[in-house]
DNA sequence: AATGAATGAGACTTCATTCAT
DNA sequence: GATGAATGAAGTCTCATTCAT
């Protein structure tokens, strides 16, 4: 299952004109994807939508995966900007800040664009796209560094496993917690994020009682 | 996204040969599915593999979706079945035990076919198939009915919420485990179990500290 | 240069309705490739032509390359038929009788179907076929075989280059000789014949005046 | 298969940088031509391989087949140049030494640019180009010139005849000769030289024995 | 003169599905 | 029941050519 596919962008625009056909294809992609699914995503549909010819759309990228990927790229590298904006505070921050802040990230970055971040990380896999592996293995590193400097406050020992735990527990009932709802304001989120804070907290503080 | 596709198999094989194509049809759809990927899984090449004409594969079923729903349902009923196997036990149990049943059940339910629970897990979400919606609720109403039955020992008031947060914390981390290892072997199934049941129980049962 | 396109038909018919099919195939190829010229090949036009669809074409044959490379195989396989009927009666025969010969069967070659024998033979270069190399191969054997048995008689030293130098001449003046003219039936073919064989017969048998 | 389109230059380059250019379009169309095939030879990628814009080249050609076209003309007129040279030789000149020197000719033609030449005759043809043609022609014209100053000496009668069994047979198999060897530097031209002449002389001089 | 962005016809090819045998 | 030939819509992608800058 290993592909050839060349899938990154063939040329950058460099007149101004051609940055926003670019764009217009981009939008496009990520319209027709939230909108109307995979299945109805093909280079003449995308190009159609962009109200680009389809031989533009071929200068830029060369086929349909290198527009997801790109998109993909985009969404993620918002998602590690969120990341390091806040990595700093947690450092040597109390241990429930800490938290605190680590959850507000992960709902922020969901919120970015929450129908369009679904498609883009099934898409990821189906693709087999390292981007998105990429931000989990970078979360992970980061929640690991913090609890190797609280080893000693902290009940569970492999702190590979815990970050593992963590950060796919998270990850995954926010990611459903949005899938659930159609309609995104309606999701309770700061019960959520309560809910995870108390999750996280009692596990890595609490012995298991009884 | 909502298609009004036929999805149900045609008609039920009735003699034992025709039992055998069913067989092979689906076979040949869950390799293909899984060594192939699916964008390789075409009904003509299905009907190839399982060595069937293309012919009798529609006689069978009604289109291509129809295929992976029946290997879906297959997959699901199996995963319900353990589960409902599992379910008499919780009953009345105390905690501990009922929390190492659950989290057994689903490390079970992921091993029964590891790969093709990957990709029909992707394929459900795409062709938009509620099989394995059906599995979630189904998971989700029994941890929120034992927890019911346990509500003065339990800390979290709401159990819905807690419910949710457990059956998919769970879910994701057994799964993403699953996937990371290429060697399914190699999983410290045990520590994950250990860990999993950590992450519940004080999750549960601890207040939060600090 | 080098091709990994596959190039052999991909099934056989093996009902007579697909018989049929691919031979309107087939010759609709050689009824475009000789009155509308090799640019005019398409995949789409040969099945229009062939009042076929473009799927069936594609049952048949995995692309364009292919329908050429079996037009040719099949015209090769009637040049080498005339070869090997008259092959026999060269062996033994006095040099005068088998020149005549070989100066006869190579002008038949050549009218088996003259417009289609020149576009193929293009095509065959363009496209890197090696049928026709192995007609020529076969030729250029036949040949050096039969100076070999008349070695004492014969004037030049180097069989295979007297072999090669023949083959090509005599191939080269009948292949010109058609295209020159438009209007075939005007080839004075008994003269060219004579001319032919003069110019063999001369260069194996007698030595350089002056 | 006749074509409308316009094949020639359309302007002159006047300034230096132009010159430049319009040299290194060409050189590109060669070295594509040569070195990647035919099929690959599109103006695009001419304008890309000459480093310059595609716009550029069609300052100067009005078309893909202009690019050739040119080419071939260069080619063409290269190959007139050695023929006229040695024409003077050949007038009066002793029979061996005539043919000695126009199979040098015809050797040192296809010397020029071998893969080139190679590449181009097929063109010539595809793309229905006279200049190839015009060559031939002009071939045939003075060695049949020469015939009829030397009639009396010589067996054949019709002299058109002779002269086009002549540079043909001459033509082809030094055309085959290059083609057959890979390298170009491996043909035993001063064998092959002194066979054509044996063949020529032989034909021109000898009457048939036997 | 030169640039390169844009165009779109059209080529190739796949694949879900139907239907005659 | 089974077969496999046939279909054609639809998708991917290229490339000759134009034109605004």
């Amino acid at each position: 299952m290993t592909t050839t596919t060349p899938r990154k962008p063939r040329k950058a625009p460099r007149q101004a004109r051609a940055k926003a056909t670019v764009e217009a294809i981009l939008e496009a992609t990520a319209h027709i994807l939230v909108d109307e699914g995979v299945e109805r995503l093909s280079t003449n549909r995308v190009a159609q939508v962009a109200g680009v010819s389809i031989g533009s759309l071929y200068q830029y990228f060369p086929n349909k995966e290198a527009l997801v990927l790109a998109l993909l790229e985009r969404h993620v590298s918002k998602m590690l900007g969120l990341l390091s904006k806040h990595a700093t505070e947690l450092i040597g921050a109390p241990m429930e800040d800490a938290v605190t802040s680590y959850v507000r990230v992960v709902l922020e970055t969901h919120q970015i664009a929450p129908r369009l971040h679904h498609v883009l990380t099934l898409q990821a896999i189906d693709l087999d796209l390292s981007a998105l592996a990429d931000w989990e293995a970078q979360a992970r590193k980061m929640v690991q560094g913090y609890l190797e400097t609280r080893r000693d406050d902290i009940v569970p020992d492999d702190l590979e496993m815990a970050a593992f735990v963590l950060v796919h527990s998270v990850e995954a009932v926010v990611h459903r917690a949005i899938i659930k709802e159609d309609d995104v304001a309606a999701i309770p989120w700061d019960r959520l994020e309560k809910e995870l804070k108390a999750l996280i907290l009692r596990y890595l503080l609490s012995e298991t009682p009884g």
